[in-house]
DNA sequence: CCGGATCCGCCTAGATACTG
DNA sequence: CAGTATCTAGGCGGATCCGG
């Protein structure tokens, strides 16, 4: 809230800000249930709804619908409609979403050392840090 | 490439599968809406329990010691009492939590590009695709 | 076939008040 | 000072039904 001259003006204040701010961008961009398993998967390749829907089981299409969406306002995917009856729509990675992979590859690295490390501290005190295991 | 043997290569489901889960895990630990301001305060340097309610305004005692458990458990801050009259309880950042700092700095860069490429693209058309600037 | 619309239950953050 | 206790609200994901 701002209180407007209550400025406790800490030097690095507003850097930090910054950086939470854009790091809860991208945190933003991947949150959720389903949006690494959609793009893991159209990685793969282009496909269609249902095929979307088959692979990637347990979603429900408008969750399916409502990731899909968000995915293409990021730029992650794109959304083609072919005038077929019925229309045919693909969906298709682009290259936009391979500058994921930095960021991907060092949660993912990250992420693996860190289950290994809780692993051995859960030896000497049952903690409950992590979701459980799929 | 293969050359066209009758084994599909296909890309492991496991490998995949694996990929997200350690990305999910790490997402986890970083999730909501406080755990980034409390590591970068706490790496500013210890504080006490109410120094940090202060510094970090907008948190409730009760989320902040819910917070501040969980970034104990993930090891990323050591909770150190000290048996004065009242007790003193210092959190303190661990060296641990510096193993984040290629995430964070991927997730910071890569945010950050990402806020400016949408802006742009909010030009032509507005979209909804990032939480609003604080 | 590709979704949208609607309802619903859970989880969890938050507000407020209180305690050793 | 360093947290708990209790209650509420709302967002998110899921189920199901509906429509183009």
């Amino acid at each position: 809230m701002k209180t407007g001259a209550d400025q406790e003006v800490i030097p690095s204040k507003e850097e930090c800000n910054a950086s939470v701010n854009a790091i809860r961008d991208a945190l933003y961009v991947l949150n959720g249930k389903w949006k690494l398993p959609l793009i893991f998967t159209l990685r793969e390749g282009p496909k269609r709804f249902n095929e979307i829907h088959k692979v990637v089981y347990g979603i429900t299409p408008k969750i399916l619908s409502k990731e899909l969406r968000e995915l293409e306002l990021n730029g992650f995917v794109v959304r083609k409609v072919y005038p077929t009856t019925p229309v045919t729509v693909i969906y298709e990675s682009t290259p936009y979403s391979c500058t994921l992979r930095n960021v991907l590859d060092e949660l993912r690295s990250w992420g693996f050392q860190h289950r290994e490390k809780i692993k051995q501290s859960m030896r000497q005190s049952e903690t409950k840090s992590l979701p459980a295991e799929v």
